[in-house]
DNA sequence: CGGGATTTTGATTCCAATCAAGTCCGGTGG
DNA sequence: CCACCGGACTTGATTGGAATCAAAATCCCG
């Protein structure tokens, strides 16, 4: 199976680091890269495995979480076609990650990094700049979590997914409540309620639980604080 | 605002900096990084501030942070002797940085960097390094965040200190409780009144407000869960 | 010492969690 | 096609933990 990466990788930052890694990939070279489906709530790897691979998103959705001991799940990342995740500083995985939806991903053996980015300006380059754009994603996370009233995280949760959306007015989430809540450190109850009051308000439809259409941007910008 | 800073020495630094960096700067390469001084308090750079220059610290612990519009603060990340702060991605800072105590830096041009990275085997290895172990920081805190007691917050905060700690029985506090509070999404009423609960059960003793000897490490550790 | 900032402690309030029913699909089989 | 099932979601009532409001105690630092 040939990957059909192209109708996604013009996206983003990543979309650069891919080109790295994957412009020579079409079908001649497999040890770039394989593919590999992995169907819903599947886990992909887990906290503590052994990080010699990473991953690149053709389709689907994927999180990251940790578990803790009292069966809590706290998610880091939502990760979407053309993300790459699983890409450590160390030798283990520090999180999990599981497949939010069925997902078709691209799997690269880490140790071809190190040669990479030692060997190619342009590799290491934008190697670098995917690292510091996955630090500012983690630290906007943690700005969201703080301090931050249940309205202005889940506003700030669906306006991330609204800049995502090719069309911004209509969201389309993969996720379940229960997943909102564990990334924003909130009940299913208080993420349905806040999003109910959304709506009453006028700022949000939600013609079934998992399609939104924002009716009012800006007033969805200024929940968010 | 530009960086207020009262400075004074420009000496080249001689290895108490990014070993990476000035490896082979013994003393002949004063271009590299130039020494200054900024008292407590003192703002280092804004956020939205063109981000030319990164930083990495001699002694003292600088803050980084964002303002909300209703006056409420965040604290990204503590940084402390040897660290390296204001590295962006883009072309502005992303947050601002500011002097929790009086602290000796060395300012380093960003520019520089780009070259480096692309010239030097070693040294874009070790910016990789850098800016990969700043992401893990950066998602250790989200996790720290989410759904998170105010007990396991804390307890979690202290161990990251006394870890970092030389002497690990006892953690001095430069930060306010104020400080501890915009990190951790609590305020300081909160974290003072767990810090003392901490106490009642005989897991810290408190002999100064800023000073934090740990009696009992594996309880502590219990509670961060 | 003295005075202001920082910290601690106390009383009350409020937001989100929890507990508890419902409701709404989306799929499956009769 | 439709009735039913089960999981996901919503809504309601109550509780609980941290915020807020308020005041006292302590620590610095001159």
């Amino acid at each position: 199976m040939a990957p059909q990466i192209s109708a996604t990788q013009s996206r983003t930052e990543q979309g650069l680091l891919a080109n790295i890694f994957l412009r020579q990939d079409t079908s001649a070279q497999p040890h770039m890269g394989s593919v590999q489906n992995v169907s819903q709530d599947r886990e992909i790897f887990a906290e503590g495995d052994h990080a010699d691979c990473f991953f690149k998103i053709v389709s689907g959705v994927v999180r990251t979480c940790k578990f803790l001991a009292d069966g809590r799940r706290q998610i880091d990342a939502f990760y979407v076609a053309g993300d790459i995740f699983g890409f450590e500083a160390g030798e283990d995985y520090q999180l999990s990650a599981e497949a939010v939806t069925d997902c078709t991903l691209i799997v690269y053996r880490r140790n071809k990094i190190d040669a990479l980015a030692g060997s190619d300006k342009i590799a290491s380059h934008e190697l670098l700049a995917f690292a510091m754009r996955g630090m500012a994603r983690a630290q906007a996370h943690s700005l969201l979590l703080g301090r931050r009233s249940a309205m202005e995280k889940v506003a700030g949760f669906l306006l991330t997914w609204a800049q995502a959306s090719a069309n911004r007015k209509t969201v389309s989430l993969a996720m379940t409540r229960q997943d909102i809540g564990d990334y924003l450190g909130l009940t299913i109850e208080t993420v349905s309620r806040t999003l109910s009051q959304m709506e009453r308000e006028n700022v949000i439809d939600l013609p079934t639980a998992r399609q939104i259409r924002v009716r009012n941007l800006e007033m969805l910008e200024d929940m968010a604080a």
